[in-house]
DNA sequence: CACAGTTTATGAATATTCTTATTGTCGAAG
DNA sequence: CTTCGACAATAAGAATATTCATAAACTGTG
């Protein structure tokens, strides 16, 4: 799985390559547009993380570039946070998915992820965890081949933390990327220990899940 | 609420002003670019929507002008379908939403509505039909002052409905606005019927409800 | 170690959402 | 006017989500 990521800010993207690398995805930067153009049109990319903030032209002229050319390619457009806090819907603007900076890099890989899979449709490999495999096309999970009964949002759940095995997720990064809308939930309540908690004993009756970790003070870990 | 629509499509924009007015908005039409900086100059408006595919001038030094002076303005931007840069380039600048062109005009009162409720935090008046008020701040409808308990995608659905009035909305568009992932929603079921039933049940308690009609093959609609 | 304070886990009750099957209603065609 | 087919309303219930109260586990401190 190849990742364009055009970004100037040569500490931010050495950041975000690392943490996709540790993803299992091969990472290339670019810094600048010119170099950006060049890489596209040379190699084949599953997707580019674009940030718009270029030093050397707009960025949205390699976003153009690539929507004429390379169909396949899956683009997220990053950008600083305006005046307004207010967040536009992605699927709008031409890009796939959008972030605003400063974002969580769990939450780039998640969304990465999301958009190379509808991307390619249903040709992306499954999840593997300890012998779980998620299926993604339609919210099923199975253990050595028995499928298990998961809900919609114990599947999320598990879905996120494997998309983002070995860190620690918390409470609020699953609230926003599962429930969106923060301002809506109460927040003095456990109901995301209460689905973790389900999830768990779900899984636990096929084999220990001692690598299902809670982090005190901090969230949940999947760890392989 | 006052309006201002920036279209040089004078048809589109009269269309647009009706459909507003009816709604209880208050609305001025701008041609040009000119007009549009000029009458922002000396008037006070809630919300702007600016189409960017404006003849004597860009559409983005309206918005650029508005962000300078008025921050309490907010700014829908319009485009044409498939200019990418257009949409990206406004994302840039700030706008608050974006539609783009074909849009139903139900969608558009709507995402109006959220935008300046947002954008005046809570000081927005609760909307009014037929003796139920519906305080958008909590979630919580009530008919003279006797509270009445509506589960969240009741109240979904009736806001929808009551911010459109006098139209009729489809399922289809429920299902967009509300459940918004078309896609995951399993569609040969009558849910949405099934949640209609369910708010009417709790309204017609109170008084009679035959301005909340049914219109066969099409959708739902409340009249005022 | 014992304690208090805080965080997480658990079990159970409640509320909500969604599905399904059935019945009722409307409108067009004959 | 009747019949048929499509659509909507209804009822019941299954599945899921959330809340709540309480128990257990952990952390730091004396």
């Amino acid at each position: 799985m190849n990742i364009l990521i055009v970004e100037d800010n040569k500490e931010l993207a050495i950041e975000v390559r690392d943490f996709l690398s540790d993803g299992g995805y091969v990472c290339k930067i670019a810094n600048t547009c010119n170099e950006a153009l060049d890489e596209i049109g040379g190699n084949d990319y599953d997707a580019m993380l674009l940030d718009l903030g270029l030093p050397d032209g707009d960025g949205f002229d390699v976003l153009k570039a690539v929507r004429k050319t390379k169909s396949k390619i899956a683009v997220i457009v990053i950008t600083a946070r305006g005046g307004l806090d207010d967040r536009i819907d992605g699927l709008h603007l031409g890009a796939d998915d959008y972030l605003t900076k400063p974002f969580a890099l769990t939450e780039l890989s998640a969304r990465l992820f999301a958009v190379i899979r509808r991307m390619h449709g249903y040709t992306l490999n499954d999840l593997v965890v300890h012998g779980f495999s998620l299926q993604l096309q339609d919210y099923k999970v199975s253990y050595e081949g028995m499928p298990i009964n998961l809900t919609k949002k114990e599947f999320d759940i598990f879905q996120y933390l494997v998309l983002n095995k070995n860190r620690v997720i918390t409470r609020l990064q699953l609230t926003e990327h599962i429930w969106g809308d923060i301002l809506e939930i109460n927040s003095d309540s456990n109901f995301i220990d209460v689905h973790v908690r389900n999830l768990r004993k779900k899984l636990d009756k096929h084999t220990t899940i001692d690598w299902f970790e809670t982090v005190r003070n901090v969230g949940y870990r999947i760890n392989t």
